[in-house]
DNA sequence: TCTAATTTGATTGTGTGCAATTTAATTTTG
DNA sequence: CAAAATTAAATTGCACACAATCAAATTAGA
């Protein structure tokens, strides 16, 4: 394979990539906008959550980056936004005051119900589709865990 | 299927997809610190030297966003960055003067051999991976087909 | 022709991302 | 126990993204 056909296929996937996922940010817009919401602040949400339902710890700023593989620069202020309005609650971990628990506040959980009846209309518009959602899904996974295989 | 359960796969593709594409632009940082570029920096160079080979016209700055579905307030400062550093040119165009014709530059262009130098080398490294690229791509692609149906 | 609509870039403002540094708290070591 | 190392957030600075708006140039219509 030439030097220029490489960079021509490289394009093909990373910018893919790039591309679909702002392609999906813009999706969701729609419902964002009802919301109140960024994307970012969306899937923050969407991890309290979870976290709400099914894991008796609370989340720190710290658990939140790992799970979205954010780190504090970006999310602190993304916390203290969603904490003005009143979706998100932080606290100081008394044992360690380093940490700062994270939560979302009941007006934070409310929006959950919102989102559901949203996504599930909107999936019901992509019923018909060719596409392999799942093994999309899985292929991505797959490639998230090779790119970050090196990183901690 | 509940609501619940639509929320916990819906992240699944979003999320993935989000995370896939900033892993994607980590993998990069080792060649672009090289070359001095951010990565969207480096995804217009890519479609500038594609330009310069296989199309006959030069491209526009609409033309671009076009390519890379990034409209002027993302691509204007950054060209003005990439003019500054000496790698792109843009001029107006004088048969119609809203028009910003846009070119790598000689020193734009000398990059190419390196990027594809690093990933050719890149390459041999993923060489033996479960993942179907092609198939990823395709599935990207096909994607972003769905998504962006009512764009203009 | 003369005005209205359209097109193209540029500008402005908000919100991420992330590298690098700082600060404060905790843990490890000697 | 005290100094050094480590850890968790916060801060700073830069570069995207993108909605909304603006300004200039062109085109279309009456």
């Amino acid at each position: 394979m030439s030097d220029q056909d490489i960079i021509r296929l490289d394009e093909q996937l990373c910018f893919m990539l790039y591309a679909g996922s702002r392609a999906m940010t813009k999706a969701y817009q729609p419902m964002l906008k009802e919301l109140g919401l960024t994307y970012p602040q969306y899937l923050v949400l969407m991890v309290l959550w979870e976290w709400a339902q099914k894991r008796p710890d609370e989340p720190t700023v710290k658990a939140l980056g790992a799970r979205l593989h954010l780190d504090s620069g970006t999310l602190t202020p993304l916390l203290k936004r969603l904490e003005a309005m009143g979706l998100v609650s932080r606290q100081r971990d008394s044992e360690d005051e380093r940490r700062v628990f994270v939560q979302a506040t009941a007006a934070g959980c409310e929006l959950e119900a919102s989102a559901a009846t949203w996504l599930s209309e909107a999936r019901e518009s992509l019923d018909g589709s060719e596409i392999d959602f799942a093994r999309l899904r899985q292929d991505l996974q797959a490639l998230m865990g090779l790119l970050s295989a090196g990183d901690q």
